[in-house]
DNA sequence: TCCCGCTTTTTGGTCTAATCATATTACTTT
DNA sequence: AAAGTAATATGATTAGACCAAAAAGCGGGA
C-alpha cells in the first residue's frame, strides 16, 4: 500500500478522480427521481423516515439529510404529527425567484442588468397579457390600478403598488416561468432603486399616464401596442434610473 | 390546561396561528445573513461544526442541517478532512437553474411556453452580445459556429452544437442572470423538442442560414440587427414546432 | 346515539455520543 | 533535506434515545 506507487499506477493507467458522492445525496436522487417520474404524486407522502431508514439501509441522519434537500428544493413539504410524513409537491414560484434572489445579492449584479433583465421580459409579459388575461385578473388589475392612481405623497405606497400593478401584469400572462423570473428580479430591483427616482410629482404623473396607456391596450387585447407602450414605459424609467448615481 | 377553554380563549383574544421554526432553519437564516452581509467572504470558511455547536448552543444533528440548507442553496461548499470546513461561495449559474429546471419538469411546462420564454429572451441577449462581446467570445462563437455548420446527417451532433451556439451567444450578453435563465430552459426544451422538427434537411439548411445572419449581425456589432434577426430564427423555429404534435 | 375528553400511536424534531473517512500538519527517521 | 509515519482537525455516518405534534381510537356521560 506504497502512496507513491499508487500514485504513479494511477497516472500511468489515467484513473480520473473519482468522487465519493455522499450517502444523502444518493438517496435524494432517488427520491428525487420518484417525485419527478410521477411514481409519487403531488399530495402524496414519500414513506416515513423511520421506513426509508429500513428500506435503504441507511441511518435517520442520512435520510432526514436527503429529505432536507428535497425540501429546500422545494419538492416536499414535511409536517410533523401522526399522518404527517414528507407530502409531495409541486415546487411553487418561490423555490425558482429566491434561487435567483441570493444569486443576484451574491454577485452584486448591477441595477443596470437587473433593468435590462426586465425590459427584455415585460414587454412580453404585457403582450400576453392582452391576450390571455381573463375576466378575474382584469379585475384584479383594475383594482390595484385605481389604488395606484389615487397614490399622493406616500412613496412607499406608491412604490408598493407600483410593484403589485406590474406584478399582476405578469400574472395574467399565464407563463408560469416568466412570472418567476419577474417575481424574482422585481424585489431586487425595488430595494436596490431606492426612493431618489419618484421623489418629482411629474415623474409619478408620467408613470400613471404609462399605466393607464398599457392598461388600455391590455383590455383592447391588443398584444403589440401593450408591448411597445411597455416598452416606452421601462425605457422612461430605465433613464431615470440612469441619471441618478448608485447608492451603493 | 382545559383544550377547550385554552381555545376559546385563542379565538376571542384573536391570537394569530404561531410558526414554530426549526432550529436548523434559524441558525440557516442567520448564516445565511453573515454571508450576504459580507461578514464571511467567499474563499473564507464557516466555523467548524463543532464551533458552531458550542457557540449556538444547538446539537450537531441542528448545525449539519443548517449547513445543508446553505449547500443546497449554493452559497457554501463543504469538504472534510482537516483545512476543511464549510468554504463560502457565491452561487454559480447552476443553483439558478436547476431550481428553475425542476419547476419547468415539477409542473409539465409546456413546450409552447418555454419557447415564449426563449422568444423573450434570446433576441435581447443577441442584442447585447452584438454590443458586449469580447474577441475571446465572438471567436468561441466563430468556433462553433463552424462546427455546426459542417454537420450533416448527425442528428445528435446536430443537436448538440446548435444548443452550444445559443448558449455561447448568450454568455457574450454578459448579463448573468439571462444568461442563467437561458441555460435552465435550453435543456428541457431540447429534451421536450424532440428529433422531428430537425429531420429535415431544408429546415437545418435555414437554420444554419439564419445563423450565419446573427453571427454576422453581431460582428457588426449590431443590436437591432442582431435581435430581429434572432426574433426572426425563433419565430421560424416556432412556426416548425407548432404544426408537430407533442410527443407527450 | 352522539359528543367530549383521555389515551394511544405514528410521525417528524432534537439531542447525545460515539466511530469512520479524509486530508492536512507535524514529527521522525534515514 | 527528503521521505515516510504519526498526530490531528474536520466532515460523514451511525446508533439510540427522548421530545413534540397531530391524528386516531376509545370510553364514559348527557
Amino acid at each position: 500500500m506504497n502512496s507513491k506507487l499508487g500514485s504513479d499506477l494511477g497516472d500511468a493507467v489515467g484513473i480520473a478522480p473519482i468522487s465519493v458522492p455522499k450517502a444523502s445525496d444518493i438517496l435524494a436522487d432517488r427520491l428525487r427521481d420518484l417525485i419527478l417520474s410521477g411514481s409519487v404524486k403531488p399530495g402524496e407522502s414519500l414513506p416515513s423516515e423511520r421506513d426509508l431508514v429500513s428500506t435503504s439501509g441507511l441511518s435517520r441522519s442520512s435520510v432526514r439529510d436527503a429529505l432536507r434537500i428535497l425540501e429546500v428544493e422545494g419538492l416536499i413539504a414535511t409536517r410533523p404529527g401522526r399522518s404527517g410524513g414528507s407530502i409531495v409537491q409541486r415546487p411553487d414560484r418561490q423555490s425558482v425567484a429566491r434561487p435567483m434572489e441570493l444569486f443576484v445579492k451574491s454577485h452584486e449584479i448591477h441595477l443596470e442588468s437587473l433593468l435590462d433583465c426586465r425590459l427584455a421580459v415585460e414587454p412580453f409579459l404585457a403582450a400576453r397579457a392582452a391576450t390571455h388575461h381573463t375576466d378575474e385578473e382584469l379585475a384584479d388589475i383594475r383594482r390595484i390600478h385605481e389604488k395606484f392612481l389615487a397614490t399622493t405623497d406616500n412613496l412607499a405606497e406608491y412604490k408598493k403598488l407600483n410593484l403589485e400593478w406590474h406584478l399582476a401584469i405578469a400574472r395574467s400572462s399565464h407563463n408560469e416561468l416568466l412570472i418567476a423570473l419577474m417575481e424574482a428580479i422585481s424585489h431586487p430591483i425595488h430595494e436596490a432603486a431606492g426612493y431618489r427616482e419618484v421623489t418629482t410629482e411629474q415623474i409619478r404623473a408620467e408613470a400613471k399616464k404609462a399605466h393607464c396607456a398599457i392598461l388600455e391596450a391590455i383590455e383592447e387585447r391588443n398584444p403589440e401596442l401593450a408591448h411597445n407602450r411597455m416598452a416606452k414605459h421601462l425605457g422612461a424609467y430605465m433613464d431615470v434610473a440612469r441619471t441618478i448615481p448608485n447608492s451603493e
